[in-house]
DNA sequence: CGCCAGGTTGAATGATTTCAAATACCGTGG
DNA sequence: CCACGGTATTTGAAATCATTCAACCTGGCG
């Protein structure tokens, strides 16, 4: 449990002992939901953190224009529920099913001073969510439709799965429109550049939420065409 | 000193004790840098932890195609000195004359993790950063040139000056291309959305370091229309 | 078997990029 | 203090690519 504390093949990922790992699980709550439930609404109480410990969730939110901005997905591992002034910035809900820890961020906050060791863990985790973010912001500069997908569904695999751009099939359990709102893309233009992509030899859709990788170099070579 | 700790008019900005602040000065060393002046490179070790005293710093990236995006822009109480795997991820440059405070970044592990109310201040920290960053994926998702430039100015004016987008003169030190490498944009379309928010009679450019905000709520207005 | 949300495709439009060229600004040295 | 040189910036015109609007398709589910 706790698992994105657990020993991983990430050499970023922070170990805890069984005794941080019991006390986190003593505060925390397992909880289950079903796919397309909203976890929390931008904008209300910040009560809980939480913890991925399977399935995919998305964060996002709503502009003023009615566009869907899609802040990240989130996977085993991660977590969330950031929090600006005791209010969640952005809204949560479960792409598939999922499980979740829950962590009271009151007690969570007493728990991590008390533990340097444990907080240093969760700094690690939030200091690379970060450079994950930095690292969006680079695929969001790219200004071909094409690109960005490649970049997208190269990292998804890279989640998914092992870690390089490997001949493999790559699960994407969100909507197109989802993607596009991740991507900073309208709906169709993802749609074309999945045809694109698929045109050009370098993946093919199975059904629309599975991608098999047909070229991983071709593929890898566009991502790095930045 | 360490002023990314003093008490402010910041409501998330979290407040260390004399003693705590003293040990922090214990480990750092205050440094004075001209403006261009390199800090770090990208992929070199990454030895120190940074904190801007006074000055604006730039965090960017070269990428393949040799374009330079800007991560972001550091004011005082900004942390920087990211790194993954023991390695620099951006390289950061001096815009203007700057002082700085860096800390070993081994040092100041230790001195986190065994004080747990110091450590969680730079948690909330980087926290702060990753909502930051977040609302710069935001911006990036805006279509319209001018719009994003207005945020850009607005954000601009609430760092240095107030909070509000009040009628004042905002000092952007960094150059157009700078902003354009922030924005992802061409730099020449960053000079035409600056003509057009001038034309528009929003903001004036006294200098092409100094805004003038001559429209507060139309720029504001602007910088709604997500 | 038909419905409906999600997804694909087509054509016109509009904005940004790109390439090219002119202009303004800054710091330096005389 | 002013001229000079190079960099930073502005402006113009054509090309490119994503968006938009609209119509059509598809797959899952009752």
């Amino acid at each position: 449990m706790i698992s994105f504390l657990k020993p991983g093949d990430d050499s970023e990922t922070v170990v805890l002992s069984d005794r941080q790992r019991e006390e986190l699980a003593y505060i925390g709550t397992r909880v289950r939901l079903p796919a397309r439930m909203t976890i929390y609404r931008a904008q209300s109480p910040a009560q809980w953190v939480f913890a991925v410990a399977d399935g995919v969730v998305k964060s996002y939110r709503e502009l003023p224009s009615g566009r869907r901005h899609v802040a990240l997905f989130l996977f085993p591992r991660d977590l969330f529920g950031l929090a600006a002034n005791g209010l969640y910035v952005n809204s949560a809900q479960a792409i598939t099913r999922v499980t979740l820890y829950r962590f009271p961020v009151n007690a969570l906050a007493v728990l991590l001073k008390r533990d340097g060791d444990m907080q240093f863990a969760f700094l690690a985790k939030v200091t690379h969510e970060l450079r994950e973010s930095q690292r969006r912001a680079i695929l969001l500069n790219r200004r071909d439709a094409a690109g960005r997908l490649a970049t997208f569904i190269a990292r998804m695999g890279e989640r998914m799965n092992g870690r390089a751009t490997a001949t493999c099939t790559v699960d994407m359990p969100m909507t197109r429109s989802d993607i596009a709102g991740f991507l900073g893309l309208s709906l169709e233009t993802v749609s074309r550049a999945a045809a694109d992509l698929e045109r050009r030899g370098l993946v093919k859709f199975e059904t629309r939420h599975f991608v098999r990788i047909v070229d991983p170099a071709g593929l890898a070579r566009l991502v790095a065409a930045i």
